[in-house]
RNA sequence: GCCAGAAUAGCUCAGUUGGCAGAGCGGUUCACUCGUAAUGAACAGGUCAGGGGUUCGAAUCCCCUUUCUGGCUCCA
């Protein structure tokens, strides 16, 4: 199965949350009338304009941070005369400006930059607008290649505008906000530097382009840093390591997981829930190996659609095997193993398949972007008319899933026919179409991905909103038309003729290595009662509670609960402070006090406590706890 | 893959203009009868990512490689 494109790369959930706001749901005709509408607004306010009005909070800070952006460029401009301008748009939280410079950027340059701008968005620059026709705009920017690229692009009737502010003067459509006034000095800071190729594309010069995030206060300012700060305590590398959960080795390989055994037994837990969900929700488990020869690739396309993406092939006894990148081959394979008959189908066949594919070194990151994963797999075979319910069955399931690990913010994308694909038009417009109805009788908010359906067919992928923001691409719903054509796929009607089937890819997690990633970050490694690979920790007051810590631990291991007891040489306050930062679910505290009572003291992670708590009722809560899944 | 930055003890990091490799945490050992976020001491631990070069001398300067970080691009 191929992964979904774009949206959440690997490296990038931050940008993820940026670009939320830059290609907003409502879509380009929704934001254009909204950029008239504001153009419109900025006209009507005067050298002195309104900071704020009330209720567009919204598109003014868009409007600040628009104007952040050209008064870096002019910075950017006064530290290099000949730097070639590209563009420089707001986005979520901020804004960046490419340039084309004749050296790179240092972090003193950026301090520099940051300087600047602080001294002109001090002053009183208004934003002024002009038109002009396209000669003058030629002439205008006549050493300025990547603005006439620009122009270029713009449509014969569309009006060529200009925005200038203090000394700088930018190609732009606006908006802004009326003066530097309304710009706080105070509420901005430059975020980074990086490298981004001219429109993206990898085959254009590679441009230098700085972020930076603006607000209107120092405190809003304040608030978005801590943000960052938390979702970087929150990061899964760290926690990852901070919990010994899970490590990567240079020695081994970049992009393979080495998942320790707190984190394979968190990795297990979810792997059982997965299993009895499947089985209970009529799924069969299949397991397939991890090569296949030269000619199950061939038969499925991959070597002609995705070898770039392959591990390249091993040789031996004459004949070339590859490493798995996808398991539909070898789930076909199966199908094929018998003669099918309507009555069998549908047939829903799933594998925590470990599959191998080649990601270019820079996208690498972490868990959520490896060489080595596993996918929640599972292939479809059924009949053209079981294909819709199969589909919404599958949605539903997905859905349901995510509610129980705690995310219900999902946005889906409709993935569409790419350039290097396989399959007639009306095929592919049928099944986009019933996709989209699986999409729509679910009530759930989509937008469309052109061009990035799989080779095979088109495809739904969910993407999951956390507590921080940030957009996440997971579960994946691929049709195919395709794979059953090329394996010759058939089951035999109730006529007796030979039809074939409809198959669907997809993996509702994604991948277990990206998904235990999110959900390390999601939780922050304070994992709920059910997930925890350690749920309580038992810490004896003194060295003459030991032998009753180690009889409570295995108490309560005997009722099948995750327990250890702490018998290190440290005092009682360095154990709790200990089982504190591995974010164990509870400490449980024991002296002669309890051992005499058969009772404990038990302290909550937030630090909350309960003494003379009963063995048995403590038992009890923490079953209940497991049960619900909270 | 591309642009930029980085790599020093298990972890987090210091190491000045090139001149004997450091700290805290963690680990080991010892002592301590300790009630809800760090008891004290001693000891062990490093081919300064790897390789080459410049130099009397390189953690430090230069080159190559590997890996990581932030982006670009591509995908779960």
């Amino acid at each position: 199965m191929r992964a979904p494109r774009r949206r959440c790369r690997p490296a990038a959930y931050r940008w993820c949350a940026r670009s939320g706001a830059v290609r907003p749901a409502a879509g380009d005709a929704a934001s254009r009338s909204l950029v008239a509408h504001l153009t419109e607004r900025e006209d009507m306010t005067g050298p002195e304009g309104i900071t704020k009005s009330e209720d567009d909070g919204a598109d003014h800070l868009y409007r600040v941070r628009h104007s952040f952006a050209h008064v870096m460029a002019e910075a950017v401009l006064e530290l290099f005369p000949d730097a070639k301008l590209a563009i420089g748009p707001p986005i979520a939280d901020g804004f960046y400006y490419d340039f084309d410079l004749p050296r790179p950027l240092t972090p003193d340059d950026l301090e520099d930059v940051e300087r600047r701008m602080r001294r002109i968005a001090a002053g009183d620059h208004r934003f002024v607008r002009s038109v002009i026709d396209r000669e003058d705009a030629v002439q205008r920017f006549a050493d300025q290649p990547y603005k006439l690229e620009l122009i270029d692009n713009l449509a014969q009737d569309d009006e060529i505008s200009l925005f200038t502010q203090d000394t700088f003067t930018d190609l732009c459509r606006g908006p802004h906000v009326g003066s530097t006034r309304q710009l706080n000095p105070a509420a901005f800071k430059l975020t980074g530097s990086a490298g981004a190729y001219w429109r993206g594309d990898e085959r254009r010069p590679m441009l230098q382009r700085i972020y930076g995030t603006a607000w209107d206060s120092e405190e809003e300012l304040a608030a978005h840093l801590e943000r960052l700060a938390e979702i970087e305590r929150r990061d899964h590398r760290r926690v990852g390591r901070e919990l010994d959960l899970f490590s990567i080795q240079e020695q081994v390989g970049p992009g393979l997981i080495f998942w320790h055994p707190k984190g394979a037994r968190l990795r297990s837990i979810i792997e059982e829930f997965w299993k009895q969900r499947h089985y209970a929700g009529g799924y069969e488990l299949v397991n397939t190996p991890h090569v296949g020869r030269e000619w199950l690739w061939q038969t499925s396309g991959h070597l002609d659609f995705y070898a770039g993406n392959m591990f390249p092939p091993m040789e031996l006894d004459n004949s070339r095997y590859y490493l798995k990148p996808m398991n539909c081959p070898f789930h076909i394979m199966i199908y094929k193993s018998a003669i099918r008959s309507y009555r069998d189908l549908p047939l829903r066949w799933a594998e925590l398949g470990t599959v191998y594919r080649f990601e270019r070194s820079g996208t690498l990151h972490g868990a959520l972007r490896v060489r080595g994963l596993t996918q929640d797999d599972a292939h479809l075979f059924c009949t053209p008319d079981q294909v819709e319910d199969e589909i919404d069955e599958v949605l539903r399931f997905s859905l349901s899933l995510w509610h129980t690990y705690g995310f219900t913010d999902l946005v889906a994308y409709l993935a569409t026919r790419p350039e290097k694909s396989v399959g007639d038009d009306a095929s592919w417009e049928r099944a986009t179409a019933s996709l989209r109805r699986a999409i729509e009788a679910h009530g759930l908010p989509y937008e469309m991905d052109e061009g990035g359906g799989a080779f095979y067919g088109p495809k739904i992928d969910l993407h999951l909103r956390d507590p921080l923001g940030r957009l996440w691409q997971m579960t994946t719903i691929q049709f195919d038309f395709n794979l059953p054509e090329r394996f010759d796929m058939w089951f035999a009607d109730r006529d007796g003729s030979q039809q074939r089937p409809f198959m669907v890819h997809r993996a509702l997690h994604g991948s277990f290595e990206r998904f235990l990633g999110v959900l390390i970050e999601h939780y922050g490694g304070a994992f709920p009662m059910w997930l925890a690979p350690v749920q309580a920790v038992v810490i004896p007051v003194n060295p003459k509670a030991f032998p009753y810590a180690g009889k409570v631990a295995a108490r309560l291991g005997e009722h099948g609960f995750r327990a250890d007891a702490d018998l290190s040489d440290n005092r009682m306050n360095a154990k709790i402070r200990t089982a504190q930062g591995q974010k164990v679910p509870y400490m449980i505290v024991v002296g002669a006090r309890e051992e005499e009572s058969d009772t404990l003291s038990l302290r909550t992670r937030d630090g909350t406590q309960t003494q003379g708590l009963e063995f048995a009722a403590c038992v009890e809560l923490f079953r209940r706890q497991v049960d619900e899944r909270s």
